[in-house]
DNA sequence: TATGAATGAGCATTCATTCAT
DNA sequence: TATGAATGAATGCTCATTCAT
């Protein structure tokens, strides 16, 4: 059971599934898609698919689980923020999660986060291993700027759900079909950079 | 068919239909729920429900309209922007849809978000109905702001969609059931205006 | 109620509906054809329908019934029929239901049939009320015919069959699309005539 | 897929399908005959009926060519019709599809045609899987006889569709239960014969 | 472990018929 | 008599899941 070997073999096959199914969730939508559909892009039976996940929704659970996985890896903070300009690590901040979804899986985020809304099991696992730990870093990294007198005294656990619900948000309006920002997505980091750290208001 | 006493019946059980589908689809989500729920909900017979609507769908799109509707309806901006303080206005213009939601639908929000991204035909409607006409609105207050001066020059368009997308985003983040909006749910219009206005950056 | 008017509106509002369902049944079928689709066609409401006619298929034996009343009234024997040549009143025997099928309702009679094959009430009706008159009557002039000695003597029950089956059949492969029927149905009366009277063999 | 037992399987259960649903149509009609009437019949679940059938016009469709299989397979045209005596193989010719019919399943039948007067697609079928090789196979062989002038010269296209007409006819009326031919169905294919063969007329 | 045939609960939708007005 | 809104039984079909092989 502990053989190593098999040990890959089942990651493997659980990975050939849940790219498989990513794909056609991503054209078809959760609901729309059968598990028929998956098997057979997966080039594998039906009853294979139960024996690496409990049901349908576990697809939808492991699907998420590998985008944090692939988030976290890409994200790196710099041990000493106090060396960095604040105004580039937003930048990056903004850059890297609107960038991700642009490339490619627009369309399986909007099928993702659909079924978060509604399926509370999935919901708990999207807030605690995806949402929380982001604000985590996110809140840690704007703690230290604050210790360092580079941004204003704030309230942090406010300001780090703002700046994430804005780019859920905006996210979701692409999604929608927004002209604006499907002209202007690739500008979005600056102006968003600019927004947050100078405000709106006049000698503000 | 143009008999008013008619017209008013049949704008009744509408009403009616619709009021029990929005009861039912906040408690159990839209799939989940069976138009013989909603009959039983509104005590009537199954097949009642489509003289009013041709298919399960058609009563979210109601819905939907009902919400825009009723969102019109309390939403006024004064002739006069020019006497009225930035600040003050933006509190309040954060304060309705966020307060709306608290107050009552929530759950349904949740719903009908969520069958909005994967449905092309609501979505359509959602962008066209309720988004494109709120951020016109937008658009239009932060020109006349812009003109006179009252705030920095910026790129309006994408202001509105930073602003609107980070109102949606964070009601998506109390959906999610994240304890600090929770917790401070009525600070945010307040702390909303303050970022927006002034940045977090020191001597902005 | 034996009001001499209000049985005259009775009877017009019953042709009314009995023309408008046939004219619906030819264009759908009987089953796919529903009492709104006739209401439409008629102009008058669903509910008005079932003032005149019991259910469903009673229009459909009513309109058996229209069609046996024209059809009687269409057909007249010569009183002296040992006046007649055979095969002249043979030809016009044919040239009746193939010619008058043609004109106008193959469509009606394809339902019709269908529906009589398949619902026992219907089949007794035509039975009693089409085939058996038919039949007789043929019979009776196939009778003073062979008496006459103007045919050969044989089983004229079963030659009444054969005869009024093969123009039934006819009918049936002219509406399964026989192309050769569709080409050449006008020459069939005169065809029929010459196999009945003369068959196919030599010396016969 | 090409595993030759597991076709023989498939084949198994598909003919354990149809026969249920002969068995039921037969008993019941076309419409009346739900899909759980024919799964509970053959012994299996509902869904089953869905993986060997598209939909339930699918399995009339498959009765229906069960029926032409059998029927080719009984029926065969002695290669050298020279030797064989006219009237005996039109009696022959007559006798199979009115006995054939009789033994076992004119309720069958009566349900079959009945559908395909009203179903397009079945209908199509019939024509050129059933009407068209029957009436080519007749039409070869009377130009045989037409050539060795055993047969009077006619328009063969005419004449097999009218000998075929008056088969289909005369099961028509015998399904409609008319009671002479049910007393002397036996009689048939010897009147039949001598009717085709020797006509009506006196020395014609 | 892989297969895929079998399962059967589940549901949207239709439509003939009724009946209060 | 005419209306047409209301009814609710009825059913074809789907598809997640199981399990014998």
């Amino acid at each position: 059971m502990k053989d190593p070997i098999q040990e890959q073999l089942i990651a493997a096959r659980r990975t050939q599934i849940l790219e498989a199914a990513a794909k056609v969730f991503a054209e078809k939508g959760f609901h729309p898609t059968t598990i028929k559909d998956i098997a057979k892009e997966a080039g594998i039976a039906d009853g294979t698919i139960y024996n690496y996940f409990a049901n349908k929704p576990a697809l939808l659970i492991g699907i998420l689980d590998r985008m944090r996985a692939s988030a976290v890896q890409t994200v790196d903070v710099p041990a000493d923020l106090s060396q960095m300009d604040v105004r580039t690590f937003m930048h990056l901040y903004f850059r890297h999660p609107l960038m991700s979804l642009k490339t490619n899986n627009f369309e399986l985020f909007r099928v993702v986060i659909s079924e978060i809304m509604v399926n509370p099991e999935l919901r708990l696992l999207y807030r605690q291993q995806v949402m929380e730990p982001t604000l985590a870093l996110a809140e840690h990294v704007f703690q230290q700027w604050a210790l360092a007198q580079r941004i204003k005294p704030t309230q942090i656990p406010l300001l780090t759900r703002a700046i994430s619900g804005m780019v859920m948000g905006l996210t979701m309006e692409y999604i929608m079909g927004d002209a604006v920002l499907e002209a202007q997505w690739e500008a979005l980091p600056e102006f968003l950079t600019g927004l947050l750290m100078d405000g709106i208001g006049r000698e503000g």
